[in-house]
DNA sequence: CGCTCGCACATGG
DNA sequence: CCATGTGCGAGCG
């Protein structure tokens, strides 16, 4: 059995889940269920420092260890070229895309893929002309955390 | 100019 | 297959 807990966000319920390997998955979840304390366990409260310590403010990239072997290689290289993005800076899909010699419309598939909320910070990247693009579905989460980020850079 | 519209393009589901 | 978390250039007023 691998690891599994929710984490209270300001924008509702996170489901963290975790392996042997690394960090598996952090996305939004409805109602949490009973966590599980199995193999990987310690990813999990890896991540949950890391966002208690995001939600204060904290501008610091995720230090931890992530498994992202579900992932193609395609999206690996996009996943991680996303996580160079510093704090409350964006990127377009076709910058971000220019850099991998990717198309922008695949960019955005590859960020729709995206497994690790804020560990992979996919709000940060966003349509050439400044619109917000998307975020399978909650594009309001990606504005506030856009938000918050800028807010935090100023201080 | 600014806005709409259509289509090429590459991935992932 | 096909829908898409895009971009860009053409056409129009």
């Amino acid at each position: 059995m691998s690891a599994l807990a929710f984490f209270s966000s300001p924008l509702g319920w996170l489901r963290v889940e975790a392996g042997a390997q690394g960090l598996r998955l952090v996305r939004f979840a409805g109602v949490p269920s009973d966590e599980e304390r199995g193999a990987g366990w310690r990813f999990v409260e890896e991540f949950f420092d890391f966002a208690e310590a995001y939600f204060a403010g904290s501008q610091n990239p995720y230090p931890g260890r992530l498994d992202l072997s579900a992932a193609s290689s395609r999206q690996r290289r996009l996943w991680l070229q996303t996580m160079q993005i510093p704090y409350g800076r964006t990127l377009s899909y076709a910058a971000l895309g220019k850099l991998l010699d990717m198309h922008p419309r695949s960019v955005g598939a590859g960020m729709r893929a995206a497994p690790l909320l804020l560990v992979i910070p996919a709000q940060r990247v966003i349509y050439a002309d400044g619109g917000i693009g998307g975020f399978a579905g909650r594009e309001g989460a990606k504005a506030w955390l856009l938000q918050f980020e800028k807010r935090n850079l100023r201080v």
